[in-house]
DNA sequence: AATATTTTTTAGATCAATCTAAACTTTTAT
DNA sequence: ATAAAAGTTTAGATTGATCTAAAAAATATT
């Protein structure tokens, strides 16, 4: 079983592997994990003892299979009380996330289970995140940067890219949510900002920046 | 704030100390903790420091009103976890605890006021302890072992006085649960059973252990 | 009261997680 | 291609939590 550190580190290597595909490097890690490569350093040899990594001396950590399927429990039941607080509890998308980081680590896959059922098997948290499923399965729709969507193409916002508190309490500042419907109306040309409607209801302009960082699919219809 | 483990410790020690009333000692401690007596003796020094407790060596520790805060905020969360597991989750009695045990330690006063307000301002847990209020105050109700009760007389079981699993198992498999009325109808002299009426349904025969270990109140016509 | 027993504390080790500072690789730039 | 810069690892320390073994104090027994 891991430790609540161990944890922690293993969900932030596979994040930065994206899903398991590329090494990641120490001072990546100590970066996202605001700690100092020496201590990451030595996390990884540990969890190279445990066979969730593999390691190779300055060339970087590739998550194995057994490490991956650690990581997708763990963000698993991230997402899981992630949906339980916004759901049950009401609390607010940006109000979220410290207390999931801490729910995440208790262990009982009965608990898991019962929540799972208890929220309806929801497959996606409330950022629009899919939620693995027991057997870590993820079914993922295809997401396009609403900076990419075509122009008067009515689009569902379906995620966030950063889904840091700022970013968050700026989207439902300008009335932006998780299944918001969104068209774009006017794209401009010199600095790549653009004119939305937001659900047939708000006219705004948004930048370059937040139109990359909002994930959407294409509304059919 | 205190880490998970000073936690448990202040949580034993004021259980031990029976509501802060006497001095606890490092031996009753380690037991109750599975831990050793040099163990206790660093942290009760640490929990000293820390003006969670008063200490002086070879005699005890006695808990601060501090100290008293801090126990009872973690016997809130405690409670308030486990009646949301059985009424919400739909977890039985006596899986309860395990998985409580760790959810009392997530930092989140407002998880825990949303937790309190999502299940209706409980004031008494699964096994029918009181669960004490934001401000810490507990109002108990006076309860009597039901082996003290007169014969023929209604009284409702509000609480275990031990909540060991297999006792919890045998209570559910003959019937008793927090809530359930009971009738004694017969007193055993010499070995002091009695036979006693459950639910003015199930007739059955406990033993004298149990009777002292079920907490009751008279029921008021 | 003197001795034996029990309880508690201290001393010294270990393990997880972290850090700083120094040493060592790898990469980049001149 | 060599020097400078950047990134990574090792060495050595620290803190929290735990342990065993030995010393010290309190309690019980004869």
């Amino acid at each position: 079983m891991l430790t609540f550190t161990e944890e922690n580190y293993i969900k932030a290597i596979y994040r930065l592997s994206e899903g398991g595909l590329k090494a990641v490097l120490t001072n990546e890690v100590a970066e996202t994990m605001s700690t100092k490569a020496a201590s990451v350093t030595d996390m990884i040899k540990r969890l190279s003892n445990k066979n969730l990594i593999s390691y190779e001396k300055y060339y970087g950590a590739k998550i194995t299979k057994l490490g991956k399927s650690q990581a997708l429990t763990v963000i698993r039941k991230h997402r899981l009380w992630e949906t339980f607080l916004v759901e049950k509890l009401h609390f607010t998308w940006d109000e979220v996330h410290d207390v999931a980081e801490q729910l995440e680590h208790i262990q009982s896959p009965l608990l898991i289970e019962k929540l799972d059922e208890f929220l309806g098997f929801p497959t996606a948290d409330p950022h629009g995140h899919p939620i693995p499923d027991k057997d870590g399965k993820v079914h993922t729709p295809t997401l396009i940067p609403l900076s990419e969507s075509a122009l008067n193409k009515k689009s569902v916002v379906m995620s966030v890219r950063d889904g840091s508190p700022s970013f968050l309490q700026y989207l439902s500042k300008i009335g932006i949510y998780i299944g918001a419907m969104i068209v774009i109306l006017d794209k401009t040309e010199f600095d790549s900002s653009m004119e939305v409607l937001i659900d047939n209801k708000t006219r705004i302009f948004i930048s370059r920046d937040a139109a990359q960082n909002l994930l959407t699919t294409a509304l059919m219809k």
